[in-house]
DNA sequence: TATTACAACTTGTATAGTCATGTTGTCAAA
DNA sequence: TTTGACAACATGACTATACAAGTTGTAATA
């Protein structure tokens, strides 16, 4: 069973110990990494593993590489919900330090509804349907409807749905989570939903709605996430892509 | 002067080559790839530079790379407004096939307002304020702020202002763009731009504040979008990454 | 028949080397 | 002082090779 651990081959461990360095400020923003050909030195590896884990940290924003120069390390004050990146709300809480708390309002199987089922799935299909209401400090933010095909998951702890079902999923159940697709809109919402998140009288909440995927490419997870306009706010890094397609 | 030519190397003709393949369906979703060494010999290049290529079709969400069995090709239903990547409205008006008009409203130097510059830069400084309305089939969708800044940009004509700025920007100027941060927020907009808009009295718009920079880590362009609620979606493609950081 | 073992494929990871090309400082020549 | 050549660095691109490990069909075996 696959355990996934981040860090399992020689490039990701390099690129895990670089992205601490720079986390800590032991490089700092403004200064350059040492050269690959030091760095093979000093990781003992050769220079392609470096440069693989130089990408990959380029490609989280970390550092611009600079031919003839180096490699720098960028300003990285990207804090608040990377839409770009799979990221949980629970990895997002331990990151930034919120004090936010999960209310499991739903956990039972029911139709998977066309809004995202999108002929991407049999919409007669059911699923176990999970709705959660994350609050930050007591604030009601967003209202997360789940759904999970089985298989690959066929039931879920309810200490496990109000913590965190990304670490459930891949610690837990071993699934290794590959891509996902996501939508973005601004909409008008049901009562009980505007109700829930306490919106104004225009209801009007941001969504996204994603599906994600697994390696083998086989979706297990369609979600509907309902956000308050108000405290709604997405950071994203991207680089240019020079491949037009 | 860099003409940054999307395909100047091997690894980037043979990606250009394989996702115009994909697109035209000559390998057809669901399907697999021909094998790494397949098309070492189809290219004549080396396994690593058929990687290197394979891996930028994976970056952007086309192929699916399973071990042992070869590059599936994925569903690609990717249409509308990425936020990933960064895209300017003309490329997406020229991939989507929409009837698209910008009409320029402003186009002279000012201030940079603070909500756009961060402390990132200079909040004091004047840049190239470009105003322009975005339609599509006369329906009035976008509104963008952007303040172009002196270096590198002194000037910008009419005509390059009214079709593609980023077009402008490589092709004639050669800038060599690489990556920005954008952060999305639903906020209430002043009253001029909610009547640009012709938004409702409620007056609530999506706002896209990016920044952007060059190769040389540089910003030169600031960036606000107003977008019509209603109207609005992003569809993003993303990949689960597995290093904390 | 059912199971096992294996061969022949696939991608994943790492190594070592080559040449091209951009950057910077130094040192000599004009 | 200014200019230019050059050495010593840096990253970019590519090649060739090796071995690990997952997948699949086949053939031998119990």
């Amino acid at each position: 069973m696959a355990r996934n651990k981040p860090t399992k081959n020689k490039q990701n461990s390099i690129a895990q110990d670089i992205a601490l360095k720079i986390r800590h400020e032991q490089y700092r923003p403004g200064t350059f990494l040492p050269s690959e050909h030091h760095l093979c030195d000093l990781y003992g590896s050769s220079r392609e593993t470096i440069r693989k884990a130089l990408e990959q940290l380029t490609e989280l924003g970390l550092i611009q590489k600079m031919r003839g120069k180096g490699s720098l390390v960028l300003d990285i004050q990207r804090f608040s919900f990377p839409v770009s990146g799979i990221t949980s709300f629970q990895e997002l809480n331990k990151t930034l330090g919120m004090h936010a708390t999960t209310e499991v309002l739903q956990k039972k199987n029911d139709m998977i509804p066309d809004t995202l089922a999108k002929g991407r799935v049999d919409s007669g299909r059911t699923a176990l349907h999970i709705e959660r209401l994350r609050k930050i400090d007591q604030v009601p933010i967003v209202l997360d409807e789940d759904y999970l095909l089985n298989p690959p998951i066929s039931e879920v702890s309810d200490a496990a749905a109000a913590s965190s079902l990304y670490a459930y999923f891949e610690k837990e159940l071993g699934l290794d989570i590959s891509y996902a697709t996501k939508e973005i809109t601004v909409e008008k919402v049901s009562d009980r939903t505007a109700s829930l998140l306490a919106l104004d009288e225009n209801k009007l909440a941001v969504v996204i709605r994603s599906m994600t995927y697994l390696a083998d490419t086989t979706p297990f997870q369609l979600t509907a996430s309902y956000h308050k306009p108000d405290r709604f706010k997405f950071i994203d890094f991207a680089r240019r892509r020079k491949i037009s397609f």
